[in-house]
DNA sequence: CTGAAAGCGCTTACAG
DNA sequence: CTGAAAGCGCTTACAG
């Protein structure tokens, strides 16, 4: 590979003036910096970002933790991520850890040796120790669909899922539903306590709670889309019809969620729109050289489709 | 952050001497490497990549570029690569180019400058320029699921897709169907081009040709699952039955496929291991220092579901 | 067994 | 406007 030093000989000039033509910075002469140029051009150099990030003593590249690549949601999170960062100079590097503990940790210490400049978490395990660890070492995290955290360093980006849950049994309720469950990934999944918390609070307003789903529930609230397609998928394996024995809604509002043979109710979730905010805070942070802390909530629309309906009689 | 020389201090050591006993490569008196093991826990050390990299010539990181990450087969062959790239040691930037040269070109540049040690290609534009572009960088290229091409520098693992495709035509063709349409992102993916011509190829030794798929095809396969299931989408929008009007067949078996609700006819494709595969072939190129120049197809298998039937009278 | 020194490829004051 | 020098945080022969 050509370097900085291969450019300069052959313009005749010293490294410090090749530099100083990549960078635009400084005042170079018209003549020194056309021969440099074409110097460049001819070798096709490109700069060791390597060297630049050990001296520059940041990587320009920032981590994203998604529990499930393969569920569209993190998918458009992760991409959005990654456009985001990219138009910053950013790079970013993807962990899927499906919320196991090892995995994370793991994670962090790669990415602590390669020295990221921040991390987004879009999900995690329960108790995870991810956040402490990498705030312990100056990154600043932040938490995107996760739902508030203790720790004051950690910036909190995510839909208002009280509401959410809230339109949602508004729905149901308003159909004729009494007898309602939830599903979610509880055991590993950190958020679904939350939306979980969430719709419990909106049955309690109406003096109800949550059975389990095998109790004779007539409708089924999901952690996410993926979930309450899955859950259709038992559903119907079992002989029920959906909605006609059970209603079912989702959360996130996936593009297949609009699918002629899903046609599921759902709340949309900007998935897009979440990862811009992430990359913007976390970078952001990451230049002023301290953590986000930073809370917002977005705002949340229930879509309704056709996996919803009044109860049987 | 702490750096080797803190270290050293602490342990009242030479920096040479922590760095033997972090590599574990070089003798060292028990006592000394206590001591610095000691003062590594103390200061909570962890090696700097950066400045590791710069010295090794690599940054142990490999890219990967897939056309839409929101396509499970992709998301599954991402999270795949990253997997056996970690386990390797080795970091991976994700590229989402939506088969956009000029995206391609930009991860390109990109990854140029960061120094990757080798690019898997998940999906391209049709002319594309990346392979060439990487290649005469001497960082070693291979094409995963993108059928054969002409640079002999570039390794490839794919299905096995004539085969394929003639699985699928037989299939069709013993239900009776002779008006088969085949659909697919043509102008934007390269792949979809291989499987049309296996597509074409099967017809022609039955004596048929390709029809468009609004010109009364009673049968269409699609160039991969999600296709499938968006031409489902669309038929039934239209009014028309699947399969009782025209049967679908897809390509990739997601685990969507499978879904009660969907049921997708299609053929098998094994996205992990064919991600193990390309990790596997690239790194060795890039630790060898020469290109993959390695070509292997996939066994495929034609899994017969619920949206394929014989054609209406 | 241990340490001084050179070097990976850049950037950045600072002289001139 | 240009260049010599120091330094980012490691590794790696090489002396001792």
């Amino acid at each position: 590979m050509t370097t900085l030093m291969d450019v300069a000989e052959r313009a005749g000039v010293s490294k410090s003036t090749v530099s100083n033509v990549i960078r635009g910075t400084t005042m170079v002469a018209e003549e020194t910096r056309l021969r440099v140029q074409r110097a460049i051009a001819e070798t096709g150099y490109h700069p060791n970002a390597i060297a630049r990030s050990l001296k520059a003593r940041t990587s320009s590249a920032i981590g994203i933790v998604v529990p499930d690549l393969t569920n569209p949601f993190y998918a458009q999170l992760a991409v959005g991520v990654e456009r985001a960062a990219n138009a910053l100079g950013y790079a970013v590097l993807t962990a899927n850890t499906e919320c196991l503990p090892e995995t994370e940790e793991q994670a962090a210490r790669a990415w602590i040796e390669r020295r990221v400049d921040g991390v987004i978490i879009g999900g995690m395990a329960l108790a995870s120790t991810l956040p402490k660890i990498l705030l312990d070492r100056d990154i600043p995290v932040i938490l995107a669909s996760l739902g508030e955290f203790d720790d004051p360093r950690l910036g909190v980006l995510d839909h208002d899922d009280a509401a959410a849950m809230e339109a949602i049994v508004a729905h149901l309720y308003g159909l004729g539903h009494r007898r309602l469950a939830f599903v979610s990934d509880h055991l590993r999944e950190h958020a679904g306590e939350r939306r979980y918390l969430g719709f419990k609070a909106a049955l309690k307003k109406r003096r109800l709670v949550p059975i389990a789903i095998d109790d004779g529930a007539t409708a089924v609230v999901a952690h996410n889309d993926m979930q309450a397609i899955a859950t259709i998928d038992r559903l119907e394996r079992r002989g029920l019809k959906v909605p006609d024995d059970v209603s079912v809604v989702g959360f996130d509002d996936i593009p297949l969620a609009s699918h002629s043979r899903v046609q599921l109710t759902t709340v949309r979730s900007d998935a897009v729109e979440m990862s811009r905010r992430a990359v913007d805070l976390v970078i952001k942070a990451a230049r002023a050289n301290r953590t986000v802390s930073h809370r917002e909530f977005l705002d949340v629309q229930l879509i309704v489709r056709a996996t919803t309906a009044r109860p049987r009689k």
